[in-house]
DNA sequence: ACAAAAGTGTTGAGAGTACACCCATGC
DNA sequence: GCATGGGTGTACTCTCAACACTTTTGT
């Protein structure tokens, strides 16, 4: 921006000199249900593309900040505050929206299995949870976005502990394997997992869950202060 | 974006109805001098901030995508094309600019060891390479945006092969160690280091250097097709 | 006693780490 | 022949991968 701004400034007129861009904010939001990994899509009944599903997601307000924006949308649309909330991309090819310029910065949430209850809130709307391998026709280049969304997801779940965020507070081993194995598409090794895991010393033992029909799971939590670890598998 | 869209869609005029950011796009370009990791800053002649520096970039042009704008602020700054290019993060909190909202889409730029001619192009205007580790009083939230990029920078050198494309065609392996070195603040084992490296089998050997008043060292080019690997270090 | 899911250890292979000397050339 | 940077191998440790049975509970 500088250079454009020394070469050719008198006032600050020069911020309105050049035609701005419209500027929007997509959430891409993940979530496991039925042991299968969805996003939330919405049904655009307005042209362009009209009937087609598309990510969430809705113009920046001039004064929010782009994390802001996004909380809010997705506050909005799911009626969950405290998600794990990250920065993804920014696609700005001139004709993704054939009604003009429009930069979209794309966002992805995951969302904690605990929030079930959050389904109620999409009843009525044109809202739907999709399989992330069993994708509708998308909208402007909502299916690319969502390939970057998917590849970055895992990649986060290598390298970082995001994968607790989606996860109850306490939470038994066996959940944490069959979480990974939903976003890897694997299966991995029980023993290995575990000691892979453990050893990595982010877990607090919890107590022992209770009335089940089998042997009792030991539970655990997050420790507090465990920051973006990298390498976990 | 959808969703505003879809509830207040009447014709095309909601691109028009919020009041619209600025958009531009800032570059941080890296290079090696002097066994130093430099970026290029330019100098601002106007307020706010004058006189502090900043990273080079500029509006984006309606008609071109991000990735353009980016590419062409690029070359007319150095004058060196085809130079490893990469989206970074986009800021956009509102009071980053004074003069009014401004999101700002930064990119990351590689330069390659060999363009040293391009210094020349810089001679006459108010740019000039820091240490990134002397840098100057910055303008805006630009000091966040370079420890970011460094990050980056750093994080993409141990995962992928990104790392060449700051060094000549054809190199030798102790220029990659330094290199390496160099963007790690470390010294590394050159057996290992080596060892390491060769075992990737993502290197062609080439002829051997000429004329030089020590032992030959083997020149070696990156073989053709290979991706943006992962784990180096 | 049985169904259901939880929990646990060992071995072998491969990768990473530490470490010091000889080599080829130009002058 | 010497100064300069280039190039090489081995032993140890640690991590990763493969693999199957016993435990605890509720009914």
């Amino acid at each position: 921006m500088v250079e454009t701004i020394t070469k050719t400034n008198k006032n600050n007129s020069e911020l309105h000199k050049y035609e701005k861009p419209s500027v929007t904010v997509d959430t891409v939001i993940f979530r496991v249900v039925e042991s299968d990994l969805k996003v939330l899509l919405v049904k655009r009944n307005a042209t362009p593309f009209k009937d087609k599903w598309a990510i969430p997601g809705g113009f920046v307000d001039i004064n929010n900040s782009l994390d802001d924006a996004a909380k809010l949308k997705l506050e909005e649309k799911t009626g969950v505050k405290d998600v794990y909330l990250e920065q993804l991309y920014t696609f700005g090819k001139p004709n993704r929206d054939p009604r003009g310029r429009v930069i979209t910065v794309t966002y992805f949430a995951l969302l904690s299995s605990e929030f079930t209850s959050m389904a109620e809130h999409l009843k009525n709307d044109d809202a739907q949870w999709f399989s992330i391998t069993k994708l509708p026709l998308l909208a402007f280049d909502h299916k690319e976005i969502l390939s970057y969304a998917f590849k970055r997801l895992r990649w986060k779940f290598e390298y970082t502990t995001v994968a607790f965020s989606m996860l109850p507070k306490k939470f038994t081993m066996t959940q944490v394997q069959e979480l990974y194995e939903i976003v890897f598409e694997t299966k991995f090794d029980k023993r290995n997992f575990r000691k892979k895991i453990l050893s990595l010393d982010i877990l607090d033992e919890q107590e022992v869950m209770r009335n089940v029909s089998f042997r009792p799971p030991q539970l655990y939590s997050l420790k507090a202060n465990v920051g973006e670890i990298v390498t976990i598998l």
